[in-house]
DNA sequence: AGCCGCATGTAACTTGTTACATGATTTC
DNA sequence: GAAATCATGTAACAAGTTACATGCGGCT
């Protein structure tokens, strides 16, 4: 049920439709939570169902309409009780580690290439986190942000914490980089 | 599918039952994938019905007897098919961050409960996973490691991984326990 | 003319989780 | 005497993935 506890967390940060959601969850929420859009059309429609959210149809020119999406009260207290509960420990799968661990002479080049690819990826993760904490700080030091309690508080220790972990894996992949014999 | 090769990659270091599985994807596993039991013993079933595996029953006193498994030369196959593919990008999906990131001021002092609990289990494993590392480089420096190309190899990269991300973990907490409002 | 972005959805399928069941032996 | 460990499994359910479908508007 996480799924629907990351959406209503989103939500608290305005109205959005499944198509915000899911662009939503490609950038900022990407940190903690990943999901297509098929599955959060699909977590919406029960949630509406279930009274968490209340729908809204928003007409568009030029372009298709959206159905957008609040918090109800039942929604908000949902949320409450989530955030106060214990949390599941995190279940990691990374394929490409298991092939870095199952790896052999011969397959050594094409993981090699599957790294360098990572490494890119993480790069560019990145510079869009960074981007994002230099707007929430505003100018201000960490510490003087965290001593300001701010409303971002929450979404600053997130983006905080995804961004130690891509600074780890460009270290990583780099690390794999030099030790792998290059082809030839 | 990849499941399955993560438990074709375990079942190269050796003979290995469900339940024993069970127990090294709580440890050395446990850096890149996690899986309960029962879907490890599904999945054994289903790769010996494919002939990725084939299984043997080593009778004990005392103890109940136990179903080994054993690659194949199809698993083998299988197995190298895997390394050389591209790997999914991984999903990260963290219900504490959830927490963090929809925490409200009289959710605080659930919310520090939950991620004190946390550091605590980083350091836990963290410390297993230094142990795992001390023997592995077995008093060689990394990059005396890493140059005599042992066939740990692969391991030792995993393991790097997982011992960094424990470390981001233990930041991590520290600071948003300093950050947050201690209970009166 | 063809692709990309916007916007929502259905259906089928694969994975992962949770609860339950069994029964002997070893440890506190 | 109770709990933990060893060892395997069934069944039901929840969550996640993949493929497909639709249709307009803007860009190259």
């Amino acid at each position: 049920m996480a799924l629907r506890d990351a959406i209503l967390a989103a939500l608290t940060k305005g109205e959005y439709s499944g198509y915000d959601l899911a662009k939503a969850f490609d950038v900022t929420v990407a940190n903690f939570w990943t999901a297509t859009p098929q599955q959060l059309y699909r977590e919406l429609d029960r949630m509406h169902q279930d009274g968490l959210i209340v729908a809204r149809t928003v007409e568009q020119e030029k372009r298709p309409n959206k159905r957008t999406y609040t918090l109800t009260a039942a929604g908000r207290a949902a949320l409450g009780e989530f955030v106060v509960s214990t949390p599941k420990p995190i279940a990691i799968r990374d394929e490409l580690l298991v092939q870095v661990e199952a790896m052999t002479a011969e397959s050594v080049p094409a993981v090699r290439d599957s790294v360098a690819r990572k490494l890119e990826v993480s790069q560019a993760k990145l510079r869009r986190y960074e981007d994002r904490r230099e707007y929430l700080l505003a100018g201000r030091t960490e510490h003087r942000f965290l001593v300001e309690a701010d409303e971002n508080l929450g979404s600053y220790l997130t983006l905080a914490r995804g961004i130690a972990f891509e600074q780890e894996n460009v270290r990583w992949c780099e690390l794999v980089l030099d030790a792998l014999p290059e082809r030839d």
